[in-house]
DNA sequence: TGCACTCCTGTACCGCCGGTAAAGTTTTCT
DNA sequence: AGAAAACTTTACCGGCGGTACAGGAGTGCA
């Protein structure tokens, strides 16, 4: 029981990698169980095709990406009581992990579904909408907190603002891999920090 | 000589189309000369190998990409005077053409190759990081014209924040896919049109 | 001790796909 | 009319996703 999770986790390992670098359609079952050091009747064992494998690729990934928002946002609001404060806090925070990543983000699996959808059933489309979606309201939540506590300088909507956050991430992992510039996606993502600084900071 | 134009363009359109919705390894050749109406042969009279397609696909992309920018701020910057109006009217005019796409954004060939990187050689790689860096550089210049008339509330480098404009763009994508809302994609351009407009709006 | 269950391996096979090779045919330009 | 361009036809190769099924090794427990 334990020995065969194990072995899952190899190939969802090896899988992941693959994927974020050469695209679902370009990653075969072959390479997965060479690098995994098992038998292509051992993959299909724990997966019943390509299918069910993006699947647990997928649900593995968005678990383990809303828990290290959890982490990272809820100790930015342990570092301050003020909503505002806290957010930037995060943002920060969020951007020097992206920062000490030593080969650059490896990409988001959400992102490489998405933009090959037809590729795959409406089951995983329909897991991508509701990871996009808890992005929303995570960060909604924090902008209708802090809009609590400060006026905004313009009207901007909180759900618009949050996908703000989801927006800047994607768009930054894509032009940090096209421009071969790491950094680039920490950058982008403090360029927005600066924005929301700006929008909630009282007239002078 | 034109015929041969003609079916290469045929190939490359049902090409583009696959390859947005599918990805570079989930579009099989078979298909492309199916939907074109030639045989295998002729398929290869055109592109040596898959690769080559590839070229010709991301090629084709970014100077359509170049003509459609050109159009849209070269008629901006007629419409105004002020650099930071037309800045503002472009970001206005391409929020309104991204809105007006029947199906949402087909997705960006870019960001589709660049996170399939591994999949692809070294030149389409590096055609990959020039169309990032024209992006930069095109923005990039209209931002310092505006930092000539208008002084920013916040410090910000001018090719940040010109990366910031193909950052929403590749983000807004990538989310409207994602959601299946296409008009996300210009919401979040409109937001960020509001961030600039705010950061060079002269403090009260 | 033995049985069941999990976790695999081995073997054989199928059709699709990317790609090659080479000869032949039609269409188009000059 | 002739050359060059733009294909078609046929035949083939190895890799890959996937199926089927038999067998075996390690583990837990009754």
């Amino acid at each position: 029981m334990r020995k065969g999770e194990e072995t899952r986790a190899k190939i969802l390992d090896a899988a992941e990698a693959a994927v974020l670098a050469k695209g679902f359609g370009g990653t075969s079952i072959d390479e997965l169980i060479v690098e995994t050091g098992i038998t292509k009747s051992g993959f299909f064992y724990h997966f019943r095709d390509k299918n069910e494998l993006a699947k647990a690729l997928l649900e593995r990934y968005i678990e383990n990406d809303e828990r290290i928002y959890d982490e990272i946002f809820g100790r930015a609001r342990e570092l301050a009581d003020d909503p505002l404060q806290a957010f930037l806090i995060g943002l920060k925070l969020l951007a020097e992990l992206l920062s000490d990543l030593p080969n650059g983000h490896p990409g988001c699996l959400v992102a490489t579904m998405c933009t090959q959808e037809r590729a795959f059933d409406r089951e995983i489309q329909e897991m991508n909408r509701q990871a996009a979606l808890m992005w929303r309201r995570r960060f909604a939540a924090m902008f209708r907190d802090i809009m609590q506590v400060y006026r905004p300088r313009e009207a901007l909507d909180a759900d618009q603002l949050a996908d703000m956050v989801s927006t800047v991430l994607e768009g930054g992992i894509v032009l940090s891999k096209a421009l071969k510039e790491p950094q680039s996606l920490p950058d982008q993502l403090l360029v927005f920090r600066s924005f929301v600084r700006l929008l909630f900071q009282p007239a002078a």
